[in-house]
DNA sequence: TGCGTTATGTTCGCCAGCGCACAGAAGTAG
DNA sequence: CTACTTCTGTGCGCTGGCGAACATAACGCA
């Protein structure tokens, strides 16, 4: 029963990189993967360790932080179903220089490193559309870039409230402020007050951790351009 | 006369991507190259434009911005001999994203779209080589993304100065403070008083736009530690 | 029911960088 | 030599975010 929803879950909600495949290639993909579960917390890569699998994230979020000064740092980029964790091993590189861990539990594909190449020499497609996605990732880390320079908390919550919305295919997560604040490097204190805000003007609700977004189009007048700049990028790159 | 103490520096300065191919495959690569001297404040791509050409750099310097609420916004990334310009070619997209201007004067080795598309058919290798050195600049942007958000200006200058000077193979060059507040994404102020610290420490001086670098070891310890990380990712995966 | 834990809210002094304005100083052209 | 432009230095008051500390509020388990 509750496999039976999970699997109902999991088919409507597929990894767009990989439903752009042509069938044959795809279903030749996905036998190579294996379907796995990642829960909230979960750390897939450390920085400089060996890249063993590739991700392609169905339902689930991942989030890409650069450590520095000993510290997590800050989030430098979002993965959900639009995209995939393990562009090192696609650039030919093993180890990751990113920590990757999971921000909203659901399923991925993953695939084993070895499996990985030789599905790149299969399809030629396949190698095209991870390319223009590797495009559009760097974009994004560029864009955060000069986000988090110019832009003030409230701007950037907002922004990363709808990145999350879009990738979770959710209007409602968990997350407390603290964690939050890791994602966007200030303090907790500052969330607390932009969050305190953006409830203030009834965009969103939370409590204790529990954020449901009220109004999207409020949200997206709240939030600084890059929101709609990196999801403009994504639409014209990958067609999605 | 002129154009022999420049083909001289030209031959001793080479790209190092390039330089690290095969004789074979460099030789076809540069046949299909020609050789172009680039001024400093010349733009090589804005936002949106089709790319017409890769660019390998020799001693010249680029700067790769991300444009932000109408101004120029911030560098983001940095290239010289130690890479390439095009990236988003090689990765099957033709529009830039980044404004690219020349931010010290020199020569690069310069490619047509269409025949870069060739070579890289025509060997693997330097297909391998650009993908790592794309893999390097994603680290490179994701460094920044953290470096302008938590260190202060004094040490992100000194890290601009380093890498400048890495790139442009020299201690001297010619930037005026407004210059640098663009590159850094902060006031000419800012800057003034950046360098005014530095040159007090003896590391720099500088008038009127002339920047020379006094003491390498002293400002590595001004810089931030994103300095000696991003060269230390350079040497790992570009082994240079 | 009560107690510990977790999450949120508030305050205070501090500082880096901002916008703005203006003053000097060093080159450049007539 | 003068007038003009470019580049650099200094001085405001302002603000967003910082670090630290403390207060409340809700949940969850015994």
């Amino acid at each position: 029963m509750l496999s039976n929803a999970r699997e109902h879950r999991v088919l409507l909600v597929e990894n767009r990189l990989l439903a752009a495949l042509p069938w044959n290639d795809r279903q030749h993909f996905l036998s190579g993967c294996e379907q796995v579960e990642l829960v909230l917390g979960n750390i897939l890569c450390e920085p400089g360790e060996v890249m063993q699998y590739v991700y392609f994230p169905t339902d689930s979020v991942l989030s890409l932080m650069t450590p520095i000064d000993g510290h997590n740092g800050l989030e430098v980029a979002m993965v959900g179903s639009e995209g995939m964790f393990g562009v090192p091993l696609l650039l030919g590189v093993d180890v990751a220089l990113l920590h990757a861990v999971v921000q909203g539990s659901g399923m991925v594909w993953r695939m084993d490193a070895a499996r990985f190449h030789k599905e790149l020499m299969y399809s030629a497609v396949l190698y095209q559309h991870l390319s223009r996605y590797v495009y559009v990732l760097m974009t994004q880390l560029a864009q955060t870039a000069v986000c988090t320079r110019f832009h003030v908390v409230e701007e950037r919550l907002a922004r990363w409230l709808l990145m999350t919305r879009d990738r979770a295919h959710s209007e409602a997560f968990h997350f407390t402020h603290e964690f939050l604040a890791h994602m966007l490097g200030v303090r907790r204190v500052g969330i607390t007050k932009a969050a305190g805000s953006l409830q203030h003007k009834k965009l969103i609700s939370y409590s204790r951790g529990d954020v449901v977004i009220h109004d999207v189009g409020g949200l997206e007048a709240a939030s600084c351009p890059c929101y709609l700049t990196d999801k403009e990028t994504y639409g014209r790159i990958l067609h999605c």
